[in-house]
DNA sequence: ATAAACCGTGACATTAGTGTCAGGGTCAAC
DNA sequence: GTTGACCCTGACACTAATGTCACGGTTTAT
């Protein structure tokens, strides 16, 4: 199939499968007119690079395991684990310190409504 | 003062005082040599500038403010709180947009480790 | 008078996926 | 034979604060 139908397909942006496509994530032959030619196969591709993509990978850490999850379960996989795990501890770092302006946030905004007289806003910190 | 001494007591850098004069936040006067001089009361604007970053707020959003909570007490700034509702918004959004991706993550991760051997992963939704 | 430390402006890079435009081929249908 | 739908590449924009480099002027001390 060509890329117009990919995209239908997929509900992917002919753009992003491009690039997916230099980010060597999706193969696809060339047709005499140059037109791109991609497999049936190539809708499992893209839904697979989609789900990781929601996880927040980039295209780089999925290009890591993308060939071998796509042929194994993800547990025959041993690229797979740094990757999550990195990503893991990546989000625990980023709901830290979310959590943490959130509570300075909503100090103020209570001390503000509250009308407060001597609070004290020295040192909010969180490592930006 | 200069910039570098500005740079060194409120450990802010030099490029950074020069965007934030750019953005509208820290006004200085020239010296007949063309170099930057600042009043004292520059440290405490900087300081002031540094928290608000700190919460996560952009330098348009922080001249909304800054020269009333330089003069008053937040509690008498009424444009501050649109600011801070909707950072507060925006954080809470992210929380969950995390929160969700965590919990995903964290399924993966246990799926591998434990060998489940009929784990479905069609559908991670979050909105990327 | 020369080196060192300071200051100035302007511009590009960083993140990373996606939108969008320019400029140009290909092909099917009417 | 022309319209319209499809495809191609390449490039810039976007977010937004900061680092860094180039290139050059100023001041201070030796």
């Amino acid at each position: 199939m060509r890329i117009g139908e990919l995209s239908r397909i997929t509900g992917v942006s002919i753009r992003s499968l491009r690039h997916y496509e230099k980010q060597g994530l999706i193969a696809s032959i060339r047709l005499p007119n140059g037109y791109r030619d991609y497999s049936p196969l190539a809708e499992d591709t893209v839904a697979t690079i989609k789900l990781y993509l929601n996880l927040g990978l980039t295209t780089e850490q999925i290009s890591s395991f993308l060939t071998c999850v796509l042929k194994n379960k993800e547990a025959f996989c041993a690229e797979i684990m740094p990757v999550y795990e990195q990503k893991l501890a990546e989000i625990e770092r980023q709901l830290a310190q979310l959590t943490q302006i959130k509570a300075n946030l909503v100090d103020r905004i209570t001390s503000i409504q509250h009308g407060d007289q001597d609070k004290k806003y020295e040192e909010d910190q969180d490592d930006h």
